[in-house]
DNA sequence: ATATTTAATGACTTATAGTCATTAAATCAA
DNA sequence: TTGATTTAATGACTATAAGTCATTAAATAT
C-alpha cells in the first residue's frame, strides 16, 4: 500500500513549494511588507491551504530560516574540514560565515531578523525547535575546532573552548551584523570597505587567541 | 508677547508625555503587541493627537530609542572621562555598554529592535537624523580613545582608529545582544553566565588590542 | 463679543493575519 | 461501479490595528 507514502511525499512537497513561495515573497519585498495573500499567489494556493502548513507567518518565516542556517552549517563543515590545525579551522569558520553573508544575504538579513525577536516568541513547535538544534550544531563545530586548536597547541589552552566559541560566535554575528546594517554608510563615510572591516577583525580575533610568544 | 513660547513648552511637554506613555506600553507589552490605542489611553489622550506628533508608530519609536541612545552617550563619556590611557578608556567605554545592558535593559533590547530593522526604514524625518547623530556620537568617543591609546602607547600603533572603533562597536553589540537574547539558554545549558561571558569578550579585545611585548 | 487660529477628537477607512463552514477530490469498501 | 468516508483546498468572513479626516472645542486675537 504506496499510497499512504506518496501522499506523504507530496505533503512534503507542497509544504517545500510554499516555502518557495515565501521566500521569493519575503526576499523581493522584505519580511514585513509581504503579507501571505502575496504568499498564497505566488504559490498558486489559497491563503487557507497556507495555514494547513503552517500555523502562522511567523512559522513559515522560521521555515525559511531553516533553510537558511542549513546552508549555514554546511559552510561551516566544509570550512573546517578544510583545516588540520585548530586556529585555522576557526579562522576558516569565520570567514565562512564571511562568505555566507555575500553570497546569502537573504538568508543572512532573515536570520538576524529572527535573533532580533526570538525574545517575545512564544512559539514551541517543531520548525522553532529544529532551528534552534541547526543552531546548537553551528556553534558545536566551531567549539571543536577550538578543542583541536587546544591540543594542537595553536590556541592557547587557558579558555574554556564552550565559553569561547561562544563568545566568538556572539562577536561574528555582531561584526557582520553592523556591515549588512550599515555597510553603506561606513563606506560613504568612512571609506571602510566590509571585507576589509571582517578581515581585520578576523585578524584580531585571531590574535587574541593564539599563544603568546 | 509670551504666549507663543508658553505654546511652544507645553508643546514639547505633551510630545514628551507622549513618549512616556509609550514607553511604558512598548516596554511592558513589548513594540510588536503594543498597539497606537493603548498608548493614546496611557498617554490619556485620542489615537489622533498621537499622530499630530509622530507621523507613525515607528518614528514614535524612534523618539523612545533617542533616549536610550542619550544615556548610553552619557555612559560613555563618563567612562572615557574616569581615565587617563587610552586602552583603559576603551575598557571601561565596553563596561559602560555592559551596565546600560544591565540597568536599562528596556531600552538596549529597543535598540536592537532598531539596528536590525534599520534596513527597510525609508523614513528620512528628524527623528531619525537625531538617532543617527547622538549614534554618530558615541562611536566618535570611542575613536577618540583609541587614538589617545595610540599616543600614549597603551595601544598598537598598527590599527586604523576609526576602523577598530567601527568593529570593537559591532563586536561588542554583537556579545551583549547574545546574552540579551541567548543569555538565558546559555546559562542553563552550559552554565554560562553574562557577566563573566562580557569579562572574557573584553579580556580576550583588550589583548587584541595591546602591543605584543 | 466675535472672529480666527490652533489643538484635539473619534468614527471611519484600509490593510492584513488568521478562521471556518463549505466544496472538491481522492481513496476505500461493497 | 458506485456510494460512503476521509483528506485536501477554498475563499468569504472576522478581528485587530494603523493611519486619516471632517468635525468640535479651546485658546487667542481683534
Amino acid at each position: 500500500m504506496g499510497i499512504t507514502e506518496r501522499k506523504k511525499r507530496e505533503k512534503k512537497q507542497r509544504r517545500n513549494d510554499i516555502i518557495d513561495a515565501a521566500e521569493r515573497v519575503f526576499f523581493s519585498k522584505g519580511i514585513s511588507n509581504a503579507t501571505m495573500d502575496d504568499v498564497a499567489e505566488t504559490a498558486e494556493l489559497s491563503k487557507g491551504t497556507l495555514y494547513l502548513y503552517f500555523k502562522s507567518k511567523e512559522e513559515l518565516y522560521l521555515a525559511v530560516n531553516l533553510r537558511g542556517l542549513e546552508i549555514l552549517e554546511s559552510l561551516f563543515k566544509e570550512a573546517a574540514g578544510e583545516h588540520r590545525i585548530g586556529l585555522k579551522k576557526v579562522h576558516a569558520i569565520g570567514r565562512a560565515y564571511h562568505r555566507f553573508y555575500k553570497e546569502y544575504p537573504d538568508y543572512f538579513n532573515a536570520l538576524l531578523f529572527y535573533d532580533s525577536h526570538a525574545i517575545d516568541s512564544p512559539l514551541k513547535d517543531t520548525v522553532l525547535g529544529e532551528v534552534e538544534y541547526i543552531g546548537r550544531q553551528c556553534l558545536q563545530i566551531l567549539v571543536e575546532s577550538i578543542n583541536t586548536g587546544i591540543a594542537d597547541r595553536s590556541i592557547r589552552p587557558d579558555i574554556d573552548p564552550m565559553k569561547t566559541a561562544t563568545i566568538l560566535w556572539g562577536l561574528t554575528t555582531g561584526i557582520i551584523q553592523l556591515i549588512a546594517t550599515k555597510g553603506e554608510h561606513l563606506k560613504n563615510q568612512h571609506g571602510l570597505r566590509a571585507g576589509e572591516l571582517v578581515d581585520d577583525a578576523f585578524a584580531l580575533i585571531e590574535k587574541a587567541l593564539q599563544k603568546s610568544k
